[in-house]
DNA sequence: TAGATTGTTAATCGATTAACAATC
DNA sequence: TAGATTGTTAATCGATTAACAATC
């Protein structure tokens, strides 16, 4: 099978999102002209990343908006659930722990964890929040599928070697350090939300300097 | 001045923070070649990317690290400070608010909005919620530069088009819909987060039908 | 059938990498 | 001076777009 790029990729989940749109305002079919415009993008190139997939679609019809949904929605592994832990209670932790649409899509909060004996035995989302010492215990015990890191860059690396030896399948990582599999058996997505923010002040300050010349 | 690709201002912010990693182990000097391996890219690639921007090392030696951490400080826009408000005031836009390394990176926040009656009136990091009708008054009275929307998506357009209105720079936006400047004026950087989440299921998934084979 | 739109090949474009002269 | 490493041009690679035959 073919490799599939990074680009395409990560162009999935937005068609998945503007099919989720149409599906809401009971769309039944559409196509790659249609969907195009809508997202600002060519035609040529929506065929050619579902192209990458199977084919989907019906010459002179279009694709239907449900079947093609289901089917992104397939390749991004969400007809599965996923057993969630976060590993950091802070302000970004909790606002995770507490984002119902995560849940909806199939990633269920199982455990939360951090170091802070202030915020060990409190209650969030109906999880009590346990000592990281008792992460392994835990991943072993109910099998954890992915940890999301909300906690200081400096503990980062050591947790995440352990936890790619525990077993645990993937690694969302919001501490600002490029984490990476030690073994290849782990998956990492890195947020770097700072890093988005600075590249919209270049952006404002790009705009400026325009004016002013 | 030459258009400079996207693909190289995303890559900025990160050889920022390699370079304040460096300066924090107060590393002197280095060059396209140690940042290379550091941050797995191409010491070509290194080079390409800044001369955008002008020649910041020296042959024979390579870069000053403090000078090179600050130069792209000054590209990103970083040596000014920002007035923020955040539009939207949930477990999301707590967070930020909360997190103190945006704070320190000169984004500055001055206000706090959201339409929730049992949320206005608190009081979030020394900052009154106010209600979002007061939006318009607040920005005209203080200058805002950057609005953070963590709100759900059916009010965001709306919004965005206000604030574009108002003179607002920049939106940083977490709503999961992807706004647009409608009159070209305002700078949007869209996050989304569960995107990001989708890829890593993705990747999980993929490598689980790699072993499979 | 005629019109529409896919799937897919071929052409173009842009981004990345390699190479090397310049020079510290 | 000799070694190192930049800035930059040229070559390569991959991703995007255009085009069109197949077919619903």
């Amino acid at each position: 099978m073919k490799k599939i790029s990074q680009a395409v990729i990560k162009r999935l989940p937005r068609y998945y999102r503007y099919l989720g749109d149409l599906l809401e305002n009971d769309v039944v079919r559409t196509s790659s002209k249609e969907l195009s415009e809508r997202m600002g993008v060519t035609a040529s190139q929506i065929r050619q990343d579902l192209n990458n997939f199977g084919e989907f679609g019906q010459q002179g019809y279009g694709y239907n908006v449900e079947y093609l949904y289901t089917s992104i929605g397939k390749i991004l592994g969400l007809e599965k659930e996923y057993n969630i832990i976060i590993i950091g209670v802070g302000n970004l932790g909790q606002a995770i722990a507490n984002y119902i649409e995560f849940e909806r899509k199939g990633f269920k909060v199982k455990g939360l964890f951090d170091v802070n004996p202030r915020l060990i035995g409190m209650i969030v989302r109906d999880i009590e929040i346990k000592d990281v010492s008792e992460i392994e215990s835990f991943v072993k015990e109910n099998g954890v599928d992915i940890a999301v890191l909300t906690l200081p860059k400096q503990k980062a690396p050591e947790i995440a070697l352990n936890l790619e030896k525990w077993g645990v399948k993937g690694i969302w990582n919001f501490a600002p350090i490029d984490l990476q599999s030690s073994q290849g058996k782990i998956c990492i997505e890195n947020v770097h939300l700072s890093e988005s923010l600075m590249t919209l002040s270049y952006a404002i300050n790009e705009k400026n300097d325009e004016k002013s010349n």
